[in-house]
DNA sequence: AACTGTGAAGTGTTTCACAGCG
DNA sequence: CGCTGTGAAACACTTCACAGTT
């Protein structure tokens, strides 16, 4: 979705696998702690340990980004912090304007783990007029007006959506219009950007959904029978391939979930 | 990829697999926006559309659950938001504590998504005294120390986590030792839980860094000259370059791991 | 001896393209 | 004819297992 395809010309394409990139953060966070308590050097299966993967995955993220490791010794911490933080543009400023500043927003503002990294809140913005000049997290509110100014003025690329869902494709709009490239959906609503700019979407209630399934499952082993309310509208159909063959060719090993 | 292999004895083997489960609550979002403008019937492409996707990956996903539309017309409305709902065991009541009351606790209590679906806020649980009785959200504070009992009580199996990081792993222990299953975590770490139990982890720190990587792409395409600080330590290896492939749309990484 | 880096195999997910049905 | 449902191909990601290096 989003992003669209980004048919690069393959500048030497270092190709980073996007599942690795969404976990250098966490061994970017792992690092730093034991930068602080001054580690000097970790092997994989200790980082992997700390960070939540398997030590297989993460040396095949970290050969991505090149040979940072000693055979026989293990990563050098600092080394590798600043080759993550490189590698994910985290050695270089990046103004976030946060967009909506209700609980969340303010939530956000307020939110230690944002300025820690590279970024910086260079503004609050919110609709509500009653609202501009309260300072929340020691930085004043500034009216939706001046939405455009504050992007060009500061030239800001990354934007945080934390409106309702009923202003965020408007918001949405007119971040993109003045010039960010990434958002961070907040809003529990499908943004449509034009090719070339980067959604990336937070949803509590997705999140819980996706519990919820897990939770049913470990709970109700055999009984079928659910004891919700009936069906609404329209026929029941059967459910799919009742015992027949259906999925596994060969050696069965069922898909993850089992039933 | 939840909890690797699970044993089951194969009832029938439905087997959604993790990324269509992911899905899910975005059609039914979609699906429930149609419902209320009383659509009564919408093709895959239509809702492919409406929820971000195309319609080839709706299609399949659809079909894990059974053959629920009909040919050369599309799917029912009323009725497939029937089927996912149970699908995900939203037909249910899922009762819900959040333990860490601060701003991002709070702006979690006052969400509205949260109850609009199968989900009840049954406490809100926060380590500091004098926070208790304060109603959040319309729900009076309740010390930790009710914990176990609320819990128990009240037959709850999902937690939401949003205290500071350095409580996050303590809070979980005792969540899972009281009977908590499904964890959803808002803290910056880790948590170790034991087999059986899920977490899924929402960390808005890493989504901005996801930003960040991809931004920096944007901007810099041949410049590969760092204007940061240099190298700390350690000699600069070489850059490994692979070359391939590079980005694809953007695929949301899910994120729930078992132990 | 210890640990990294990586081909190769295995597993999961997306996309294609079209048969089949209403 | 239009649109779903789905094998098969393509692609992405993970895990294995071991060669290679210090």
């Amino acid at each position: 979705m989003a992003t669209g395809r980004t048919h690069r010309p393959a500048t030497r394409s270092r190709g980073i696998p996007e599942a690795t990139v969404a976990r250098l953060p966490l061994y970017l966070r792992a690092l730093t702690a034991l930068s602080e308590r001054s580690v000097p050097t970790v092997s994989s299966e200790e980082l992997a340990a700390a960070a939540g993967v398997n030590s297989a995955k993460l040396r095949k993220d970290f050969s991505y980004l090149g040979s940072y490791g000693t055979r026989g010794v293990g990563y050098d911490v600092e080394y590798l912090v600043y080759q993550i933080s490189r590698e994910l543009g985290l050695t270089q400023d990046w103004p976030v304007v946060i967009v909506g500043i209700g609980n969340l927003g303010a939530a956000l503002a307020n939110y230690g783990g944002f300025a820690s990294r590279g970024f910086r809140v260079a503004a609050l913005i919110d609709a509500d007029p009653g609202m501009a000049g309260k300072p929340v997290a020691g930085i004043p509110v500034q009216h939706t007006d001046e939405l455009e100014k504050i992007i060009q003025d500061d030239g800001v690329s990354i934007g945080v959506i934390a409106t309702p869902a009923g202003a965020a494709q408007q918001v949405c709009d007119r971040l993109v219009a003045a010039g960010v490239t990434s958002i961070l959906n907040f809003a529990p609503t499908v943004l449509n950007v034009p090719e070339g700019v980067d959604v990336r979407k937070v949803d509590l209630s997705i999140e819980l959904q996706i519990l919820a399934f897990h939770e049913q499952r470990k709970a109700g082993e055999e009984a079928a029978g659910d004891a919700g309310v009936a069906p609404p509208v329209a026929a029941r159909k059967q459910q799919h391939a009742t015992g027949s063959a259906e999925q596994g060719p060969d050696g069965d090993v069922p898909a993850v979930m089992p039933a």
